[in-house]
Parts: C-alpha cells; structure tokens; sequence
DNA sequence: ACTAATCCTATCGGAATAGTAGATTATTGT
DNA sequence: ACAATAATCTACTATTCCGATAGGATTAGT
C-alpha cells in the first residue's frame, strides 16, 4: 500500500507544478486546496527539499518552488525518496539490495523470479513518467 | 514491501507443489526447509487452508495438501488472501474499493491514473501466473 | 495409552505511520 | 524598527501493523 507521506508529496509536486508562473507556494496552500494536515505537509516537503526536488523561501511570499522541470522530475526518482524501494523484497531491488536471511541461494527461490518481473514491469512505468505526466 | 507472511506462504505452497506424490506436508517439515518459524506459519497455513487452497489432516501422518492443481491456482488469488489489496491505493481497487478522504474527485486526482497503471500491470502479471509457474 | 499432528485463542514487543505542539529563524512590507 | 508571514527544527503522541510466541485443545494413527 502506498503511504500517505508519498500520496501527500505526489499531489503536493502536481499542485506547484501546475502553476505556471513560479512564484513559491506556501504550504498552507498546498494542504487546504489537497485536504492535507498542514504539520504533517511540512516534514514531507522538507524531505523533498532536501532530496533537491524543491527549493524554499522563507517570509512574506515564500513557499516551495520546483528545481527542474516537470519533465525531468522521474516518479522513479520520486517514489525511492518517498516511498522507499520499488522492489517488494529487498533481494531484488536495484537501489536497496539486502540478502533474505531465510533464504541460502536466490535463484532457487521460487518467489524471487516472481518479483523480479514484478519490479521490472514497475520500474518501466515509473522511469517513463514524470512529473508532467501527473498534470 | 513484501509481508513475510505472504513471502512464506507462497514458499509454503511451492514446497507442497512440488511433492509429487499427494501426501500431506507436515508443519514442521515445511517450516525446518524454508527456514520459517513453525508458529508462525502454522497461522499462515491456517489461513490458507480457510481459503480454500490447502486441505487438512491432522494426527499421525497428517499435514497440508493442495486442493486444486498447481496450474489452477493464480497468484492473483493467492496475493489477495496473503498481502491483500494488490492496488496500492484503495481507490483503484478492484476488489477492495473504498473512496479516499482526501479525494473529492478520483478523475481530477494525479496519483490515481499512475495507480492505475501500477495496478493494471501487476495484475496482468499476477493472473497469468499460477503457482506451477513457481515451481 | 501414546504420539504426532493440526487447530485455536491470546498476547507481546517493536517498528512504522500519521499526525500534533511549540518554539525558532529568516524574509518582506510598512 | 516592527509586525506579519512562512519555512525550519525538535520533540512528542496515538494508533496500527508485523512478526513472533505461548499454551492448550483437538484429532488421528499405531
């Protein structure tokens, strides 16, 4: 299941990428117009901050503003810093690998072949969409 | 991510599969090869069985059996008991609807068509593969 | 009777989620 | 200089879920 914080960071992205001019948006903003709890918009979008998606400014006319273009923001990208690993086990994620402690040889395992195609089908549509896609 | 629930219940199925003959697996013998704790997938079995893809004998030469042949049991089906929902948001659902509380319109919602696609994916994955194909 | 096995109910610690509170710092307009 | 605005930081809380464990009850074969 996809958690709130990327749900909440996905939507937030969309909402600044969608106003052309590009004046920051504050968070406020952001959390009335998506129905999100303000605090909680506050530590997701920090995150994305420091992840180098957005930058920020602070005062009367601050708010969150894109770094690139929506173009080449990858959903790849964006869900790994959100969400975690696209894999759905850690022995067969490009970015997160960790060996299965239940399980002597990988290539025996019967679910390993099964998540591989699982994260490659994944991982081909999130490398193909980006931000613009969302809007 | 991947329950370990679902992880073990699948290598659990696999390992009865994978008896030709179709005498009961006991317990301890699935548990002792895949290196599972016995009391925790005694639940998963149980579950398993409450669904309708294990049958039961208990007492000397007992265990777990399949009910259907290998080629007819989906991993879709299978995935849905185990890990639940395979759309990662409930909203795009199939079997698992239910609306979003943030959302007041799904077509207008950013996240929902690349859920959508997420979810068509897996599931053509998930329903044309069967549990002989773990084997 | 004895043993091997499933079945059932209950519980537990730890981690993760989702959210909250309050104080601080930086910027801007007046 | 000052007040308003808005991000930043630190800390805390409530709830839920996960993985695992415990102990007994039940059933079946020898």
């Amino acid at each position: 299941m996809l958690s709130k914080k990327t749900k909440y960071g996905l939507k937030a992205l969309t909402f600044i990428a969608r106003k052309t001019d590009n004046k920051p948006v504050p968070i406020a903003m952001i959390a009335k117009n998506e129905n999100i709890s303000q605090k909680f918009l506050e530590s997701i979008l920090l995150t994305l901050r420091k992840s180098g998606f957005l930058g920020s400014k602070k005062g009367k006319g601050g708010g969150y503003y894109l770094l690139k273009d929506p173009k080449d923001i990858k959903m790849s990208s964006v869900m790994r810093i959100l969400e975690g690993p696209i894999a759905m086990v850690s022995c067969v994620s490009l970015n997160f690998y960790e060996k299965c402690d239940d399980c002597p040889d990988e290539n025996a395992c019967s679910v390993y072949k099964l998540m591989i195609e699982i994260r490659d089908s994944n991982l081909k549509i999130y490398n193909n969409k980006s931000l613009s896609d969302l809007i």
